[in-house]
RNA sequence: CGGGGUGUAGCGUAGCCCGGUUAUCGCGCCUCGUUUGGGACGAGGAGGUCGCAAGUUCGAAUCUUGCCACCCCGACCA
């Protein structure tokens, strides 16, 4: 039967990546082209990923608002490179309403309804945000704005993948308002490393922080800051970034603001987002061929609890010690679920909640409640153990802790190890034709050179590493005194 | 946007080349019973515009034409 099992990553890992997300019951496929739809287990993840970004961003002085959906046309265009950049992939409304087809057969756009101005569905939500801003701002008293917002974009991609790259994606996104260059380049600072905190603490995945290549920057930005994390199968894939956008969207919306002086200035931009596309790195980080494995701090269910009996008194004696084991869980906060499902068998379940990626079974039969002790299996390493049912609260939650940490070690352990330094074009190809990887090479800087390399390997430069500042001869042209950046074939 | 593929019950599929009773099988679902320490078993039952449209034919899931949709692999992007 297909629902046993899913294809091993060794075979085919963009398959094993497909029908984890399906059988995990995280998302499935939309009747629309490129849209998902995020299951209730998927959504739950999510949920706590949000949560848990959104008390950072509070803690570093944000507020959420929300702008709309939808965003008239000619403001796209305001910011030459922006539009640019975002044009192609916008869905565009044109029509208000819609009316009876003549032949009755269903409905059909009334063509009297046509808008005077389309409206972009949002890609982004800069342009709509800075219009908006503009009548924010006045003086210095008014800055800064730090605003975030938690909403949904649109932007046509020609190819999709479940979670990775979607037509419509769930994201925050934060747009923030200074008057000083300083204090929005530490803005943008200060939030790549929320984003790097979060993502190595709580999803367990490290991650590389560092800066775009001009090449690779947002559309309008100065400055692209991003982190970089490593998949599996040795792509990489971007977490998140963090934008300083100069005075490019002050200028294009005409947003001053009087400073003490009385004089006036434009106004310092950032904007920073990470996506549901978070939920593709953390599958694709910690999984394995029997599915999903969850880091405990990000687990809807930390653990679950299988009662084994034979009969009703049995099951009521188990049920009585899991109450109250759930009970005293639940006081350490830790989220339990007992399944005293009577019409799946136990073996079925145990399946089930490894491909769900529970962190944490307990299961419990008579024989356990005989000798007062509980079989404890961990998800992330398949281990089983039989322990004591004295002191278990204490020794769970040390557990999932243990596993939160062991989870990140065995992915650092796995970034360092697929770490390559090379020094040709030759080299790099070898590296990447053969387990891929991060690839730290010199670059000589230039926008030419990147792309022919590009051409050569199909990797792109992932970033300029904010740490080390080590210098060598270019890959390409081998000119001295480049810079150590980190190239990759990417997600 | 190029290349490949698929569309038959809730899901996964056989049948299609070579047209012919009532469209196959598995999972799931419903009922009853037995089961329960790694995806249980038996018996009975329900469930179908064969993607859409037109054509050929006495007869189309099957042949022809057109259309639509989605998936996968690339190029482009979070």
């Amino acid at each position: 039967m297909s629902s046993k099992g899913i294809v091993k990553r060794s075979e085919d890992f963009s398959k094993w990546y497909n029908e984890l997300v399906l059988k995990a019951d995280l998302a499935e496929h939309s009747d629309v082209r490129g849209c998902m739809i995020i299951k209730p287990y998927g959504y739950a993840i999510w949920e706590k990923i949000k949560d848990q970004l959104d008390l950072m961003f509070k803690e570093t002085g944000h507020q959420n608002a929300y702008f709309p959906l939808l965003i008239p046309k000619s403001y796209l265009s305001k910011e030459a490179a922006h539009v640019e950049g975002f044009a192609k992939e916008c869905a565009v409304v044109t029509h208000y309403r819609l009316k009876n087809s003549e032949d009755g057969s269903g409905v059909v756009v009334d063509p009297a309804a046509k808008l005077e101005e389309e409206l972009i569905i949002r890609p982004t939500s800069e342009t709509i945000i800075w219009n908006t801003y503009k009548k924010w701002i006045q003086s210095y008293r008014d800055l800064p704005i730090l605003v975030n917002q938690w909403a949904n974009v649109v932007r046509w991609e020609m190819r999709t993948r479940l979670f990775l790259r979607t037509s419509e994606f769930l994201w925050q996104e934060g747009h923030t308002a200074h008057a000083t260059k300083s204090e929005a380049i530490e803005e943008t600072e200060q939030m790549l490393d929320v984003y790097a905190n979060f993502v190595e603490n709580f999803m367990a995945v490290p991650v590389v922080k560092g800066v775009k290549s001009e090449n690779e920057r947002f559309a309008g930005a100065e400055e692209t800051y991003c982190i970089e994390a490593l998949m599996q199968d040795g792509k990489a894939l971007q977490a998140g970034t963090s934008h300083f956008l100069g005075q490019n969207f002050a200028k294009a919306f005409d947003v001053t603001f009087a400073d003490k002086e009385g004089k006036k200035n434009h106004v310092w931009a950032t904007s920073w987002g990470v996506s549901t596309r978070l939920m593709g790195a953390l599958i694709m980080t910690h999984s394995d061929d029997k599915g999903l494995i969850l880091p405990p701090k990000l687990s809807p269910i930390q653990i679950v609890i299988v009662p084994i009996y034979k009969n009703e008194e049995q099951l009521n004696i188990i049920s009585e010690y899991a109450h109250k084991l759930k009970k005293e869980l639940s006081e350490l906060n830790i989220s339990v679920k007992f399944d005293n499902d009577d019409n799946k068998k136990p073996g079925w379940k145990f399946a089930e909640y490894e491909m769900k990626g529970v962190p944490l079974r307990i299961t419990v039969g008579p024989r356990d409640m005989e000798n007062k002790t509980v079989e404890l299996a961990r998800r992330d390493n398949l281990t089983k153990s039989t322990v004591s049912q004295d002191g278990l609260p204490k020794l769970l939650l040390d557990s999932l802790n243990k596993i939160q940490e062991e989870l990140f070690s065995k992915a650092s352990l796995f970034l360092n190890e697929n770490t390559f330094q090379v020094d040709s074009i030759d080299q790099m190809n070898q590296v990447l034709n053969n387990k891929g990887g991060f690839v730290e090479a010199f670059w000589n800087g230039d926008s030419k050179s990147e792309q022919k390399i590009k051409d050569l390997t199909k990797a792109t430069i992932r970033c300029i590493p904010l740490q080390g500042s080590e210098k060598g001869n270019c890959v390409l042209t081998g000119e001295p005194n480049s810079k150590k950046v980190i190239f990759a074939r990417a997600y």
